[in-house]
DNA sequence: CGCCAGGGCCATA
DNA sequence: TATGGCCATGGC
């Protein structure tokens, strides 16, 4: 008996795919680009990152004065608080001497509770940094997953903590896997699931019941 | 022109 | 706990 929501997984990873996803080489880059898309289109991410010129690293961050950086990040929006937010994050990184595996080696509720007490890191920007930096198996939950269980007949939850709990709960407790859920849902939300439904050629239609949001 | 995009902080009740 | 205002840019 598959659960509901490991077949809808099943549907969109035989249509898509293996995204394996995040535009970023680094463990570093995911974090900076975690912080710079908090409600943010990624190609204004995109624009912010080439501003850095191939020179986006911790010790740079740290060193920029703040009026340099806030100008380097500003296509990205809300710059005066993320460059704030870069800096906070770059500490946090610091204390661990840059160091993943040492990161890796922490359990990871220390970890994510650790990263919330971060200013400018909160649940989305925490679960992001930790699975697609660091390979946690941790949940992201972000607006297009939102979207994406509130027009299905599935009570999934409400707060963004029911909506983890709920898929961590349905799905295979693996990096790997949720990952690519999120992948696939987001890819999907831009094709597909958008705020106004374009529901033609849809994996999902099947099953949708095209619940407005 | 208005709406939207891979949130989070803070004040208020 | 749960809203609502605020932050800012670029694409469509």
């Amino acid at each position: 008996m598959i659960r509901e929501l490991e077949k809808i997984y099943q549907t969109l990873y035989s249509h898509y795919g293996d995204l394996c996803w995040w535009p970023a080489n680094t463990p570093f880059e995911v974090m900076a680009g975690a912080i710079l898309t908090q409600n943010t289109a990624w190609t204004n991410v995109e624009k912010a990152l080439e501003r850095f010129n191939g020179n986006l690293s911790p010790g740079q961050i740290l060193n920029l004065p703040i009026e340099e950086l806030e100008e380097i990040i500003r296509p990205a929006g809300f710059y005066r608080q993320k460059s704030r937010y870069l800096k906070a994050v770059t500490e946090w990184f610091m204390k661990y001497d840059y160091d993943i595996d040492l990161i890796k080696s922490r359990s990871l509720p220390d970890i994510r509770s650790e990263l919330l007490q971060v200013r400018g890191v909160g649940n989305e920007t925490a679960d992001s940094i930790l699975l697609y930096a660091f390979d946690f198996p941790t949940f992201v939950v972000d607006a297009y997953t939102m979207r994406f269980f509130n027009r299905f007949p599935i009570n999934a939850g409400k707060t963004y903590m029911e909506v983890k709990n709920f898929c961590e709960g349905e799905l295979p407790r693996n990096a790997e896997v949720y990952n690519h859920f999120h992948a696939l849902i987001v890819h999907n939300g831009k094709k597909h699931c958008k705020k106004i439904m374009d529901c033609a050629g849809c994996p999902l239609e099947e099953h949708c019941e095209k619940i407005p949001v």
